[in-house]
DNA sequence: TGCCATGTTTCCATTTTCGGCAACTATTCA
DNA sequence: TGAATAGTTGCCGAAAATGGAAACATGGCA
């Protein structure tokens, strides 16, 4: 278990702008421009949030004319995310009583 | 997907120490004072980063006399936190040659 | 070449995280 | 009850994360 570099790979996904990313990019590869839209941040953000992704490994760029290409370059980190929501989801039902769907959700919906 | 819930989730175990606690807790249950001892920090470190954990639902706690013994509560968690971190490793080695086994470890080994 | 669109980087202020220490709580046992 | 063991919480300063704005870099096109 390489504990610093699995702890960062979980910091790289370690925010909500970061995990809506993720899942954006796990359904077809988009551009920086459209991502801070969908996102609802600037685009120096997404930029920012994109490259903590890429040098962790999660996800890769290539270059499109004046634009960059963004996608997934580790599909299982998705269904990890997946299968850790379900299990923590039960978890929190079952021993707090809390309905997981009361959550605020902000701008990464 | 939840993105809120899920980057929480993943920001508990976004520390190098949380992600060791994890991986001793999927052996078997440890009490406060073991794992602090194993992880080389103070109890109230170990106390800490543990709370964070079972607020998040990962881990849970029962007394045990004096001492309170610490569970996973959601294995699956580690299985695919070893998953991803193969397809890391993989993805880091091609992309950018950097060999993963070279990395510093501290005290979380 | 000059302009525009797209991204990245830098600077800065604010917020959050982290670890160690001390104080406080809870349980066991003499 | 008093002492010892085990954990938790509050406090503090240091370090890291975050977002926004501006400057800078790149590629396409008239």
């Amino acid at each position: 278990m390489h504990c610093e570099l699995t702890a960062h790979m979980f910091k790289a996904m370690a925010h909500p702008v970061r995990v809506f990313l993720l899942d954006k990019l796990s359904v077809r590869p988009w551009c920086v421009c459209e991502l801070a839209a969908e996102a609802g941040v600037d685009k120096s953000v997404a930029s920012k949030h994109l490259s903590m992704l890429r040098e962790a490994g999660l996800v890769e760029s290539t270059r499109r004319g004046t634009q960059i290409e963004y996608s997934l370059s580790a599909p299982c980190v998705l269904e990890l995310a997946s299968c850790a929501e379900g299990t923590v989801l039960t978890n929190r039902k079952k021993s707090l009583g809390i309905n997981p769907d009361s959550e605020a959700q902000g701008n990464a919906r």
